[in-house]
RNA sequence: GCCGCUAUCGUCUAGAGGCCUAGGACACAGCCCUCUCAAGGCUGGAACACGGGUUCGAAUCCCGUUAGCGGUACCA
């Protein structure tokens, strides 16, 4: 559980500039030190705490870390909370605990984006004093009129820059007047490309962007400024992020040249998809890390999961411990496609986790689920019971389940199967279970001894061991699934199983 | 509409020009094991979106088509 960084080796780190092929011409200063040492790798998560940790973001926070922890460097958990409408201190809480409970760790922060907000409005002024940005006077109610005109003449609206062209005396005088204003970053016209770690080259024309909005009128920032001004004051190496964000991407590349700064690595990762193949949502059932905690998935098998959801460590691995998880991973290995989220994979995932994992290890968030539906394991061996049934589960709830059926009499309700056995063995059913008690009575209550008694019973009466073994399953779970009967016995104890095949009999 | 991204079994993926008669995993079906189920073992069905190139040779490279997704905000 535990982060392994030590023998995680930092040679596989890439220097952090992956922008290239600029058309416009090249300062010949632009690489003046090329034996500069590599800066060490330091990449970021950040959520914005408006709802509660999805499966996406978790999967963009474990890949994150991992590429961190792969490269011996930092990662740093920023909140994104510039939206202060949406945001709260509970989302926030809800992020933090879903990725403590993944067991993804960060280094430095958690940081608040709202802290920032005067470095950002210097930035923007700074921009705005070289002349790479400008003060823009038009209205939102007129911005949005021009917007809807082009939609109704079915061309597309792109801001035309009018307000860059605006003369110093009539923009003072505006001022004068004490017009509000929006900051515009002049957007050069140039290719902005830059190489993907998962994508490879993607590149786009300045021309098709328009002058956007960084600073509103009310002088706070526009998510794109406060990303680049936070990315360039934390010194991020590697922007690891959602596929959403391709778009994003060249508006950002244009804010680090106008600061003069050298580009981040990014790396895009898919997204993640429902079974109809639409993007993840609500009502594809459950998308928030705290859902599958609650369904009784283990942090483990969710973050093992998530890993090879849209990763692949490149040959036939299914279940990575972490060590090789962190070993293994690569941006490169990352995939292109959107993948589906597959729920009966993720169990069955867990189901090898539960297998694997030491009944010691189950116990407290066994324990947990038993409270939930009542159930005290007061003075029984907890570990015996977990034991005799997690080969058999696929979640902690059906674990927690089949304790609750072995340790509470009044739990056991015979289903469908239960009932088939019990119509098609007739008289047999009861009478197998006399016959049964007769022996059990006096036996030695252990496996060993119980599965001797039972199969030498079969013998002396020429019955099948089937026909013996499977009305003292119905008789103690009220179906026909369980662990080998003998063992069965042994768990549920002595008295009970007995009254248990009693009041099966009839008795 | 415009800009960008993507395209291998139902799903997750391997595959970086010949090793591909396309491999593995989940799911599904059958068999074995067995007191049931699970696990495990074996077997089976199941995919390179389409069309053009390039090449002695293409799932792999190029172009186009189609489809899906993302963006196109004084949201993040």
């Amino acid at each position: 559980m535990k982060s392994s960084i030590e023998g995680s080796n930092p040679s596989d780190s890439v220097p952090p500039t992956g922008e290239l092929g600029t058309k416009a011409p090249r300062s010949p200063f632009r690489f003046p030190t090329p034996s500069r040492p590599m800066p060490a790798v330091r990449v970021r998560f950040a959520p914005s705490p408006t709802g509660y940790l999805h499966v996406g973001g978790a999967r963009t926070a474990l890949f994150n870390w991992l590429y961190a922890r792969k490269t011996g460097g930092t990662m740093v958990l920023r909140i994104e909370d510039t939206d202060q409408e949406r945001s709260t201190e509970a989302h926030t809480q809800v992020i933090l605990d879903g990725l403590t409970w993944l067991g993804i760790t960060w280094d430095e922060g958690p940081y608040f984006q709202a802290e920032a907000g005067p470095k950002h409005k210097a930035d923007a002024e700074q921009l705005l004093g070289e002349g790479k940005a400008y003060r823009c006077f038009c209205t939102k109610a007129e911005l949005d009129a021009a917007r809807e005109a082009a939609e109704r003449a079915k061309s597309s609206f792109r801001y035309d820059g009018r307000c860059g062209r605006l003369s110093a005396a009539e923009v003072q005088g505006r001022l004068d007047r004490g017009e509000p204003f929006s900051v515009r970053l002049r957007m050069p016209d140039e290719e902005i490309a830059w190489e993907d770690a998962v994508h490879g080259r993607i590149s786009f024309q300045g021309r098709d962007l328009d002058d956007f909005i960084i600073l509103r009128s009310d002088g706070t920032p526009i998510y794109n400024l406060a990303v680049v001004s936070d990315d360039i004051a934390m010194r991020i190496t590697h922007v690891i992020r959602g596929d959403d964000h391709v778009s994003n991407t060249p508006k950002q590349i244009a804010l680090y040249r106008a600061f003069g700064q050298p580009t981040p690595v990014f790396a895009h990762v898919p997204m993640i998809l429902g079974n109809d193949g639409k993007k993840l949502s609500k009502r594809h059932g459950a998308t928030a890390v705290g859902d599958y905690q609650n369904q009784g998935i283990l942090p483990l098998a969710m973050r093992n999961f998530l890993a090879l959801l849209g990763w692949s460590p490149g040959g036939d691995r299914e279940v990575l411990p972490e060590p090789e998880m962190i070993a293994l991973f690569s941006l490169e290995g990352i995939q292109k496609k959107a993948a589906v989220f597959d729920t009966t994979k993720l169990e069955w995932m867990n189901g090898q986790y539960l297998s694997a994992l030491p009944a010691a290890d189950l116990l407290p968030p066994v324990t947990r689920h038993l409270a939930e539906v009542g159930v005290s394991t007061e003075g029984r061996d907890l570990a015996a019971l977990v034991d005799a049934v997690k080969v058999r589960s696929r979640t902690l709830l059906d674990i927690a389940h089949q304790v609750a059926v072995r340790v509470d009499g009044s739990r056991v309700t015979r289903d469908a199967k239960g009932d088939a056995l019990v119509a098609k063995l007739g008289d047999a059913f009861p009478g197998n279970l006399r016959l049964v008690l007769g022996v059990l009575e006096g036996a030695e209550w252990t496996a060993p001894a119980l599965e001797a008694a039972v199969k030498a019973l079969a013998e002396a009466e020429g019955k099948k061991l089937g026909d013996l073994m499977q009305p003292i399953r119905v008789a103690l779970t009220g179906g026909t699934v369980s662990e080998p009967v003998n063992e069965l016995l042994a768990v549920v104890g002595r008295d009970e199983s007995l009254a248990r095949i009693r009041r099966a009999a009839g008795l």
